[in-house]
DNA sequence: GTGAAAGCGCTAACAC
DNA sequence: GTGTTAGCGCTTTCAC
C-alpha cells in the first residue's frame, strides 16, 4: 500500500480512501490511485482490515446434516445473497445440535465469525441465541418457530402448510393416514404434527398411535420407519412423510414389497427438494422457501451488520405442490 | 492479552507461547497462563495472529454446481480433515469454471484464502493452475485428468471405471448401446468416453453416433438426452449415463414413455452418489470415492501448508456396483 | 526459560 | 480534499 501511495503521489490514507470508496477524494486522484494499484497488482490484506475494523468479514452457516438437496439450498440461498460482498460464507455441519449446544459457541468464538445464520434446528436452541448475545455475536434466524422476539427472522407456516397438505390427502378420501415425523430435536417436527392435528380432527379422523412412527428426516429412517407401517396386514393407505427424503424412502419400502404408489398408497412429503422432483412417481409436497429465506435472512444479517435499519421479520408462503404420488384410497 | 499476561505474572510473549504449544515453558508458567485465560474468558484474535503470520486459516473449495450430493461429499469429505483444526472451509461454487477462469484468481486472491482444494473440473485448468502458481497460493487437485506435474493429487481411474461398467453392460448381452455424455467442458467426460470406447471396441461393437448425447451432468439434462434417444422406433436397449444424475433422469423418461428399467431398458450411472441410492430400481453405477479423495487432498495440502513433506500423488479405487437397473436385454 | 521491542498492513481520528 | 499520527492484537527477533 505505501508502494502504491508513492506510485499515486499521495497518502497511505487516500489510498485508503479509494479503495474504500470513501466521499472526497477529486477524480483525478482517485484515477491515479487505481491506476497505481492496477499497475502494481496490489490486493489489500483482508486480515490488516479485519484488525483495525475488528472484522472479519466472515458469516457462518450452522447446519444439521439430514439431506443434500435441503444443505445446498441454504447455502445457495446465503450465497447468492452474499456474492459480491467482502463477506464469505463458512460452513459450519454438526453432527447434532441438540447434543452439541454449547461446545457451538466457543467454537463460532474461535473462528472469529462477524455473524452466523441459523437455519433450523439451531435456530430454535435457547441456549445457542442465548449464547451468542453473550458473546455478542449477531445472528439471523431462518424459519425458527419459538422465541418470536430474537433475532431478525425469516418465516414460513410449517402448521399451515402440514395442514394443507394433510387436507389435500384427507379430500382425496383417504382416513387410514399414517406418519412419519421428523427428527424429534427439531421444532418443525412438531408444528408439522401440529398441522396434521388439526386437518386431521377437523375431519373427524382419530389418529392411531400405531401409525406414528419416528424418523430422522433421512432417507433411511423414512425407509425404517414405512417398513414397520407396511409390514402388517392392516395398513394405512396414506402416508404424511414430514420431508421429502423420508417419503422418497417410504416410496421405495413400497415398491420393495410390492405395494402402487398410488394406486394402492398414497405418500407425501415436506419440502419441494430436489429429490422430490427426481423420484417417480413425483412427489405429491409441499414448497418450503428455503433458498429465499436463507437469502433473505443473510440479507437482514447484512443491514445489521453494516448499522443498517432491519426487518425484524420476513414472511414467506410455503405452496401446495400436488403431483403424481397421491391418489384416491383403492376401492374409491 | 495483555489483561491475561497480567494476571499470569509473566510477559505478552510468555502468554503467545503456551497458546501455541511452544516448548521452553515452565509447567508450572503454563498453568498459571492457562487458568488466566479461561478466568478471564480470553480468545485470542485470528485476525492478528493471520496479519503478522501472513495466514488467513482459510482453505477454499472451488466447485462447479452439478448435484447437491457430490458437492455435499466433496465438502464432507474437506471438513472431515479441518475437523479440529484451526483451518475452516470457504465455499466457493462457481457457474461455469471454464467460462470464469478468469474472473476466478483475482476472487480467490481478495478472499485471502491461504489455498484451494480443486475437484473437477477446476483442477483440469491450465490456466487457473497457473494462475495460482503465479500468485503463489497452494493447491490440491482432486481427480484431475491431466497436467501430471502440477500440485499434490488424489487420483482415480475415470477410464477404467467407465470401461468396467460398460463391460458389465456389455457382458449382459447389450449391442444397441447409447451414451449420454457429462459436460463438455469436464476432463472426465472425455476419459469416461474413452473407457466406454474401449470396451465397446473390444466387443466389436460399432459406436452409432446417434445414439451419442450430450449432456450437462444434471437430471434435467439427462431427462433431455434420453428424450432424444428414447422417443423413436429404433432404440437402444441400454443407455450409459455419465454420471447418476442424468441417468436418474433417464429413467424417469423410459418410465414417462412406459418403457420398463431393467426389462426394456438397462441404465447405468456413474459415481454412487445419494440419489443412485434412493431411486427405484436402485441404479448400477460405480463409486467414484469423492468424499476420500476430497479428504485426502485436503490433508496433502495441509502437509503443505505446514511445510512437511507430503504426497505428490495418492490414489483411490473405483468400484462397479451392481444393482437393479441392469438386465439383459429384451427377448435374451 | 523468559522478556522487551519492533512491526505485520491497514484505518480511525483528527489536523490542516 | 488530503495528510499525519497512532494503534488494532498478535508474533518475531533477539537479548538476557
Amino acid at each position: 500500500m505505501i508502494d502504491v501511495a508513492k506510485a499515486a503521489g499521495v497518502s497511505q490514507k487516500t489510498v485508503s480512501r479509494v479503495l474504500n470508496d470513501e466521499p472526497h477524494v477529486k477524480p483525478a486522484v482517485r484515477d491515479r490511485v487505481m491506476h497505481a494499484v492496477k499497475s502494481l497488482n496490489y490486493h489489500p490484506n483482508v486480515n490488516a482490515q479485519g484488525l483495525v475494523q475488528r472484522r472479519s468479514y466472515l458469516i457462518g452457516l450452522v447446519y444439521e446434516n439430514p439431506s443434500p438437496s435441503y444443505v445446498v439450498e441454504l447455502q445457495q440461498g446465503a450465497l447468492e445473497r452474499l456474492a459480491g460482498e467482502r463477506y464469505r460464507l463458512i460452513v459450519l455441519p454438526v453432527s447434532s445440535v441438540s447434543q452439541n449446544a454449547e461446545k457451538l459457541i466457543p467454537l463460532l468464538r474461535s473462528t472469529a465469525l462477524d455473524a452466523v445464520i441459523l437455519p433450523p434446528p439451531a435456530c430454535d436452541h435457547k441456549d445457542i441465541l442465548d449464547g451468542l448475545d453473550a458473546i455478542g455475536m449477531r445472528y439471523a434466524r431462518v424459519a425458527p418457530t419459538r422465541y418470536e422476539d430474537l433475532g431478525p427472522r425469516t418465516l414460513m407456516d410449517d402448521v399451515a402448510a402440514a395442514q394443507e397438505i394433510a387436507e389435500h390427502v384427507i379430500a382425496l378420501g383417504h382416513r387410514d393416514i399414517a406418519i412419519i415425523k421428523g427428527d424429534p430435536t427439531h421444532m418443525s417436527s412438531i408444528a408439522r404434527m401440529q398441522g396434521y392435528s388439526r386437518a386431521l380432527s377437523a375431519a373427524d379422523i382419530r389418529i392411531r398411535l400405531d401409525w406414528i412412527e419416528e424418523g430422522r428426516f433421512t432417507f433411511e429412517s423414512g425407509m425404517a420407519a414405512a417398513k414397520r407401517l407396511l409390514d402388517r396386514k392392516d395398513r394405512p393407505t396414506a402416508i404424511l412423510a414430514q420431508n421429502d427424503d423420508m417419503a422418497v424412502g417410504a416410496i421405495m419400502v413400497a415398491r420393495d414389497l410390492g405395494i402402487d404408489v398410488p394406486g394402492q398408497l398414497s405418500v407425501v412429503g415436506f419440502d419441494d427438494s430436489e429429490v422430490s422432483r427426481i423420484t417417480w412417481p413425483r412427489l405429491t409436497t409441499v414448497r418450503q422457501p428455503v433458498f429465499e429465506m436463507t437469502r433473505d435472512a443473510t440479507d437482514m444479517l447484512l443491514a445489521k451488520l453494516e448499522g443498517k435499519e432491519c426487518d425484524a421479520v420476513r414472511v414467506h408462503h410455503h405452496e401446495l405442490l400436488i403431483r403424481q404420488s397421491t391418489a384416491p384410497p383403492p376401492g374409491r
